[in-house]
DNA sequence: CTACGGTTTCCAGTTACTGGAAGGTCAAGT
DNA sequence: ACTTGACCTTCCAGTAACTGGAAACCGTAG
């Protein structure tokens, strides 16, 4: 399947796909005229990586969770070790989303008119207590 | 306070913090000596910002979202339309932070010694479904 | 055979930081 | 009073992760 193709399935631009062959997060097949030909495996590693990327994950992090599937010879001690280490950051990220999420829905909610302005939100903005 | 217990509370770097003064995204006062003086507000903003931040969401977003507090002058309509706009946002990466973490908990449980190369787990790797 | 949309490479620009140099400030210790 | 070390200041350069645009090739429909 072509670039455009894989873009729509993935939800990723053109040009991004191509960015992250250049930086080795992918290998597409070439066809005989030069294009790039993906594979639908091809598509989930691109949907993972629109996925995990516009939740905060970095490219590296990324590169490292997709080689837990690709690297036959890593051990499983490591590859669990990672893992376990993501999920704690994952269950991190879900409590913070939650949060920001209870306080839109407040702002939304109970803010209307005169009484927004006055609306201490603020205080709860971004959860309690200090980070460390 | 100083900008290196302001950076302490909110889990930002110094350099970060003075970038988003640099943009806009933050005033706080300046002592005599010339040293930045962050309010509690002003650490409340930043913790809002590492959050929103880390959770994928643009410095634009943020911008928008803050402003949400901090413009009096602002329609209550548009107030509400901006956040849930945002809230129905907040539900799809919700969703989908709950799907990786699913896939990782599987890699990480199952896919131990000589079953992990074999695990189709990649299938389930981004979900199912196409975009748009 | 000519449009026109999709694809290629390459190079430049943008966003959001991040590192480092050069120097000013402050509180503690001698 | 003086020095030391941790903190702060500005400025400028570099990095990460795209993003836009030019110039040229490919492929199908008319």
């Amino acid at each position: 399947m072509n670039i455009g193709t894989a873009a729509e399935k993935s939800g990723l631009p053109p040009k991004t796909i191509r960015y992250y062959e250049d930086i080795g997060l992918l290998r597409p097949d070439r066809a005989d005229n030069g294009y790039r030909d993906y594979s639908s495996a091809d598509v989930h590693r691109l949907r993972f990586l629109q996925r995990s990327r516009s939740l905060g994950f970095s490219v590296e992090e990324c590169r490292q969770l997709l080689s837990l599937y690709g690297d036959k010879e890593r051990e499983s001690a490591d590859v669990k070790a990672i893992a376990e280490a993501k999920l704690a950051e994952i269950a991190r990220k879900l409590v913070e989303l939650a949060g920001l999420r209870d306080m839109l829905r407040h702002l939304a909610d109970h803010c209307n008119g005169d009484d927004r302005p006055d609306c201490p939100i603020i205080d709860g903005l971004a959860g309690h207590g200090t980070v460390q």
